[in-house]
RNA sequence: UCCAGCGUGGCUCAAUGGCAGAGCAUCCGGCUGUUAACCGGACGGUUGGGGGUUCGAGUCCCUCCGCUGGAGCCA
């Protein structure tokens, strides 16, 4: 359908709904879209939304022309308008503001029903419609939410002059492990693969820096089907030249407070909207509990599961760590050959290694994963043949050690788990805009 | 990959092996304060595909496809 020209373009004073409440009184005009319309014959509600907010617009048969009055009656749902009313403070009204309609121009009525239209689709439906679902109120709110959390990260390294370095996604070597990394073709030079993490380069750009960060999406094709997995997520990564563990523990702790403050400080009514407890979330101020390793296995030893020294916690065994704190839980010193090959072993206990995962409560698990890094040459090789991965793919990761080597440390930040935590989401697919899970790739 | 579950109008779901139905959406009519509006009427079906058992299959069996949840692994 053409696109009709019109005069409002330059000639109205255009308002946006979040800023109606200081218009009352006054005639504006909203441009958005409409939700959902009501009727009672002689007078009209139409539930609009541009974006920055939703409010009710009313036109009353008696005081607005046929025109307008036929205009309205001929909307359908998700019609593209441009509204021009008074806008009058109202109690009856969801918001406490609606608009008196004095004008309406149709920019698009569409001529096929909108998709999603009632509350109790399958999640299978809104997934396929993903591009629509974005449109409706609980998913904008969840993208406001993530919207403030990216920036508090971000605040949280500019604020403390961490530098950013953007870190590749076509990376040639390995970086943890092979087998979930996804794989392509890279012209003559053979294979390379969908960066799974920053951390190798941003140790690389920590020994020029000192203290950097990245932020990006990262790729694993793992085969997981559950609700915290994602094959493509973004990730917070920070590195440290001379952090060592316990620096390492503190920053991860009042990066995740000032985030979660920051959230609840500018999208606190997003996640009132959304039906979150806020009063859970403002208590997430650092310093948070912690244990170990040999702890967390003694107290599920105590609840009843049958774990033993060296054994992962898994998934159940996890949220019951968890479920012991009402704010995240840092997890320490794992045995070093549940771990990856560059964690620094600790030398008071040679068999357990400086790293730390941060458990969020409320069953949302892992949102941290950490470690010192292991900045001797000759020890890291050691630890690379021990995996059995193969040392000369890692030349350049090892010449970082040659030139003025130093302790220092890192972690990993799931931004939608963190997002999922916050927001109180059921599912993490919810957390992304468009989320790539196993066998979902569209739209 | 493994385990479990689901697949019926556009959508969400019913239907002892025996006439495929309801609500919502859509369309028509009514209603000046609706909040998932309400009231009356109409339209709407190759029950995911293929095969089998049976007088008879949406229902039971086999197989394939799709989706969902969980496990392992991870952030």
């Amino acid at each position: 359908m053409k696109l009709k020209s019109s005069p409002w373009r330059c000639s109205m004073k255009v308002v946006d709904i979040s800023d109606l409440r200081s218009h009352t009184g006054e005639e504006v005009t909203v441009r958005g879209w409409l939700r959902r319309k009501r009727s009672s014959g002689k007078i009209q509600f139409l539930f609009l939304r541009d974006g920055s907010g939703f409010v009710q617009a009313i036109a009353e048969r008696s005081s607005v022309s046929d025109g307008v009055f036929q205009n309205a009656n001929n909307l359908k749902m998700e019609s593209s308008v441009v509204v021009k009313g008074v806008v009058k403070a109202e109690e009856r009204a969801p918001g406490g503001v609606e608009l008196l309609v004095t004008d309406i121009e149709v920019v698009q009525i569409p001529e096929k029903d909108f998709p999603i239209n009632k509350p109790d689709h399958s999640i299978d439906f809104l997934m396929d419609n993903r591009h629509l679902w974005l449109r409706t109120q609980r998913q904008t709110h969840i993208l406001k939410i993530r919207h403030e959390i990216i920036k508090a990260v971000r605040e949280f390294y500019n604020d403390r002059d961490f530098v950013l370095v953007d870190t590749p996604i076509f990376t040639g070597s390995i970086g943890e492990s092979a087998g979930n990394t996804f794989e392509i073709d890279y012209f003559d030079y053979g294979k390379a693969y969908l960066a799974q993490t920053g951390q190798l380069y941003l140790e690389a750009a920590a020994m020029a820096l000192g203290k950097v960060y990245n932020l990006g999406p990262t790729f694993r094709a793992e085969k997981s089907k559950t609700r915290r997995h994602l094959i493509e997520f973004w990730m917070n990564e920070a590195e440290v030249a001379y952090y060592k563990h316990e620096d390492n523990i503190k920053l991860q702790e009042d990066l995740v407070s000032y985030v979660v403050q920051k959230t609840l400080e500018r999208a606190g009514d997003n996640l009132l909207a959304i039906g979150r407890d806020i009063g859970k979330l403002k208590k997430i101020e650092a310093p948070f509990p912690r244990m170990t390793y040999d702890e967390a296995v003694r107290l599920l030893q105590k609840k009843g599961f049958t774990i033993a020294w060296g054994d992962d916690i898994g998934a159940d065994e996890e949220t019951a760590v968890a479920s012991e704190f009402d704010k995240p839980v840092v997890v320490e010193k794992y045995p070093k050959m549940m771990k990856a090959f560059y964690m620094q072993p600790d030398p008071e206990r040679p068999e357990v290694v400086f790293c730390d995962d941060m458990l969020a409560p409320e069953g949302y698990g892992e949102i941290i994963g950490a470690s010192e890094r292991i900045h001797e040459r000759e020890l890291l090789i050691e630890r690379i043949k021990e995996y059995g991965l193969d040392v000369s793919s890692y030349d350049w990761y090892l010449e970082l050690r040659d030139y003025g080597t130093v302790p220092h440390s890192g972690f990993g930040m799931g931004i939608e788990r963190v997002v999922a935590w916050i927001a109180g989401l059921e599912h993490i697919r919810e957390a992304i805009p468009f989320a790539r899970t196993l066998y979902r790739i569209h739209p």
